[in-house]
RNA sequence: GGGCGAGUGGUGGAAUGGCAGACACGAAGGACUUAAAAUCCUUUGGCCUUUACCGGCUGUGUGGGUUCGACUCCCACCUCGCCCA
């Protein structure tokens, strides 16, 4: 019989168009089934893809297709993260227009997403960048603002002052301007901020929801959040009375204060100084130091540099005068930006102590050993005994802790407070290329938000940018020059926009209702709908994004919006893929692009070396010449199918039983099935898609050795049978992998597209058990000889047969046999002295 | 410095207490071909032994430990990666 070619092209073409047509990946509304939403995070359009990006999609698309065969109502939409910075560099650097720029993208991204084969729903794709998105996203800013979740405060912003403009902290590369490379330095600027540390509390304890997520991205999470419990303790300035709250996670440490030191940005310092001889040193250090930038101030290396006030404070539990120094290591952000100074037990404060010669006191000893204070070379952080402490003597420090902390709270001199690491996230960019934060500023009114029926602030499109300056909207007259929503007065815009962390920590609510011009989502569609099943992404983004997302859906579900309190049930996070060991980027080079691979193999070949390339929650390395090995597989797949074109359909179809069946096609028969239970188990449990289709190939190639021709008699028709049914297992369990030629192939052997509607194939339970079995016989651990037993063999029986066995034998000779040791199904180990 | 993850043939990887190296890539040899490509067959961790078969030893970053048995569990260390300081 004449094979036909594997013209993948005009197969891959066929099959997309055949998808699309039946709507194969159009979520149904009405359905009974169960839902399923698969969630791929959407990508940023920043030109083409790489087959390292291409990892998230197929995996995504593996998750979907199989889920739709398993029998659910599946989910899976795409858009388009659209607003960011590389759009607008572009159009500095003299490119096109962001819009254009990042249009073309998607168009280029979009076309590539089809000939890979991933299916989604297109008629719910979302480009974060369109007026009817960003008019929700600028809805979400409202209601935050309505419920004092949003506000303005002064902030430190990254500042470049050769190019004359604020830069995003992505753009800080080493503490320079990534695009002049001169020093960035902190500038105050009013900014606006997410109340995100308001619920830092519920986004901590909800990690126990997230049962579905890596540990290691839950742990990533709760130390960003960063809980610490300690003590608020009230210092008291020498010269005014007034108090200086000082935050220790340590108050079994207080008796050991030697100092006070301020972060250079605590508010106190000026008065503290002004008109004092300390005045001058004081100021020249604090510029200095906020010119540093937080990195290189808290960085362990970094040298710990401060400056004396002249001014003191004294602490609360013993009367004693300690001196106030300012810190660069001492950061605003945390605590009370005012910590005290223990060199005895912190390492910081005891590198400090030494290079300012301040005094070191130690207040707890180690078990068993005398640390002196003069003798000691590094701080001594862990437990031991409470000295020097008045009435805490003798106490185990642990003990202490508490003690000291309660006794300060029942003085009153402070109080028992939970600090974060959290702190608000800071959503305004100087930039053009995003949404537009709904505020106006009116001379009468102040900051007013812009009414709901006046959404969307539309982003002007023409305008000139520029390297040097401002934002491009500070010039945009008719975008700034506007009336108060209130007072109907002249009133300015705000220019700033959003984070684009803000467009994509809501779109996947927008995915149930795209076009819906009325409301930023519907509450009934997406209390059905979510949470997300399945969400496959990065772990790039396993702090940021996620956290977040989760914020804004907390904030929704406290608003009454959403009825659920975490919008992802499971992640899943793919490694990389790396090339000359590493990551793909345009910058090193590296990038293998799956176009000219798809033109030379087809795209079936390369999901299925990129699935098959190892564990997908690993990093892998890319290799040119291995994606040979996928591509030979699915030609001799496509080969042995279509040799028996057209036959299929004149052999009737018989149900197979296992136990009718001659020696070979039993053996096919029980592997087949055997393969059916191991590639559902790794699809289920551990998604280990790289085993899944070694298996298959295995099961492939035990079919080579099977004999099958075109029946003329009864045995032969059996083998047919049997062969019939493999190859359809094949199909059934690679469909998901490589959906085009398992979809053709499927039609080759007579049936009806499409093969997606089949349902997963179940295996037969008389089938997969061995009637015989191979044990291996140990004599002292080694492997010695094997024996052929029926897989019902009783210990006693095993144990028997192995003392007999004539090769064994010369193993145990001038031996004593001390023990047998069976496992059944699998060795006999027996010890000999 | 802390937390997490990883370390297995020439390469990607498999085996999670029970035959280390499944499945691939590459390489070598062979078949087909005027030739090449494609395809098919055989071999392929290292060392030793043998004409050959059959064998033996050794081997999963390093060093210890637990166990009849350890890539797998425990302790210490080294190297790399990521996150946090």
């Amino acid at each position: 019989m004449a094979n036909r070619e594997y013209n993948f092209t005009e197969i891959e073409q066929k099959w997309q168009g055949f998808w699309e047509g039946c709507g194969l990946f159009r979520a149904d509304e009405n359905s009974q089934k169960e839902k399923f939403y698969c969630l791929v995070m959407f990508p940023y359009p920043s030109g083409t893809l790489h087959v390292g990006h291409g990892r998230n999609y197929i995996i995504g698309d593996v998750v979907s297709r199989y889920k739709i065969m398993k029998g659910y109502n599946v989910l899976s939409a795409i858009g388009w993260d659209a607003f960011g910075l590389p759009a607008e560099n572009a159009a500095i650097k003299g490119g096109s227009h962001p819009a254009v720029w990042t249009k073309n993208n998607i168009k280029a991204m979009k076309r590539q997403l089809h000939r890979w084969g991933v299916g989604y729903d297109w008629d719910k794709e979302i480009t974060s960048c369109n007026p009817d998105y960003y008019k929700w996203t600028q809805w979400i800013f409202l209601k935050l603002y309505e419920n004092n979740l949003a506000y303005k405060k002064k902030a430190a912003v990254n500042w470049c002052p050769s190019c004359a403009t604020v830069l995003a902290n992505e753009q800080v590369v080493d503490g320079c301007c990534e695009r002049c490379d001169s020093a960035v330095r902190q500038r105050d600027l009013e900014q606006w901020f997410f109340r995100i540390s308001q619920y830092a509390q519920k986004l901590l304890d909800d990690i126990s929801l997230l049962e579905g997520w890596p540990e290691r991205v839950k742990t990533m999470q709760a130390n960003w959040i960063g809980r610490s419990e300690g003590v608020r303790i009230d210092f008291r300035m020498e010269h005014t009375g007034r108090v200086l709250p000082c935050f220790t996670t340590r108050p079994d440490t207080l008796y050991g204060v030697t100092f006070v030191s301020l972060a250079p940005e605590h508010p106190v310092v000026v008065e503290l100084v002004s008109g004092t001889p300390q005045e001058k040193a004081v100021m020249d250090f604090v510029e200095k130091a906020r010119n540093q930038g937080m990195l290189e101030r808290t960085a362990e290396g970094t040298e710990k540099e401060g400056v004396f006030t002249g001014k003191y404070v004294i602490n609360p539990v013993n009367n004693s005068k300690v001196p106030i120094w300012i810190a660069n290591y001492v950061l605003m952000e945390y605590g009370t930006g005012a910590v005290m100074g223990v060199p005895a037990h912190d390492q910081r404060d005891f590198m400090f102590a030494r290079k300012y010669h301040l005094p070191i006191k130690v207040v707890i000893q180690p078990e068993g050993k005398e640390l002196n204070a003069d003798a000691m070379t590094e701080a001594y952080i862990d437990q031991g005994v409470q000295v020097n402490s008045d009435i805490f003597n003798g106490l185990p420090n642990t003990e202490a802790l508490q003690k000291i902390a309660e006794h300060i709270e029942s003085k009153g001199l402070g109080k028992k407070t939970v600090t974060y690491r959290l702190r608000d996230w800071l959503i305004s960019r100087q930039r053009y290329w995003g949404a537009p934060i709904p505020i106006v500023y009116c001379e009468k009114c102040g900051a007013v938000p812009v009414p709901e029926s006046q959404l969307p602030v539309v982003l002007p499109e023409n305008v000139a940018f520029k390297s040097h300056g401002m934002s491009p909207l500070a010039s945009v007259d008719s975008f700034i020059n506007t009336q108060c929503p209130k007072c109907s007065g002249l009133a300015r815009r705000e220019i700033d926009t959003m984070d684009t962390f803000v467009d994509s920590s809501w779109y996947f609510l927008r995915y149930l209702s795209p076009r819906d011009g009325t409301r930023p989502f519907v509450s009934e569609k997406v209390n059905t709908w979510l949470p997300v099943d399945q969400y496959i992404g990065g772990v790039e983004h396993a702090i940021l994004h996620l956290l977040y997302s989760r914020f804004i859906t907390k904030a929704l579900h406290d608003l009454g919006y959403v009825s659920f309190k975490e919008p992802f049930q499971h992640l899943f996070t793919q490694g990389m893929i790396i090339k000359d060991g590493a990551k793909m980027s345009k910058s090193k080079g590296n990038v293998v692009s799956p176009d000219i691979l798809i033109d030379k193999y087809g795209a079936d070949t390369q999901r299925l070396y990129i699935l098959f390339i190892g564990p997908p929650q690993k990093d892998a390395e890319w290799n040119d010449r291995g994606i040979l090995g996928a591509h030979r597989f699915l030609g001799r797949l496509w080969q042995k199918i279509t040799e028996y074109e057209g036959v299929y359909e004149k052999i009737k179809r018989i149900d197979l039983d296992i136990s009718k069946l001659p020696g070979d096609a039993k053996k096919l028969y029980r592997l087949t099935n055997q393969t059916i239970q191991k590639i559902t188990d790794d699809l289920e449990s551990s998604w280990h898609f790289n085993t899944a289709i070694a298996s298959v190939m295995e099961l492939l190639n035990a079919v080579d050795s099977f004999k099958v021709v075109v029946p003329t008699n009864a045995a032969e028709e059996i083998n047919f049978h049997v062969f019939r049914h493999t190859m359809e297992t094949i199909l059934l369990l690679t469909a998901p992998f490589t959906p085009h030629i398992c979809e053709e192939l499927w039609e080759v052997m007579g049936h009806k597209p499409t093969i997606f509607h089949q349902s997963w194939p179940a295996y037969d339970k008389n089938a997969i058990q061995e009637e015989t079995i191979e044990i291996v016989i140990q004599v002292n651990s080694k492997v010695r000889s094997r024996l052929s037993v029926p897989a019902d063999a009783s210990e006693d029986e095993l144990k028997r047969r192995v003392l007999n066995d004539e090769r064994i034998g010369g193993f145990l000779d001038g031996k004593k046999v001390m023990n047998i040791i069976v496992v059944p199904g699998k060795l006999v180990n027996i010890v000999a002295k």
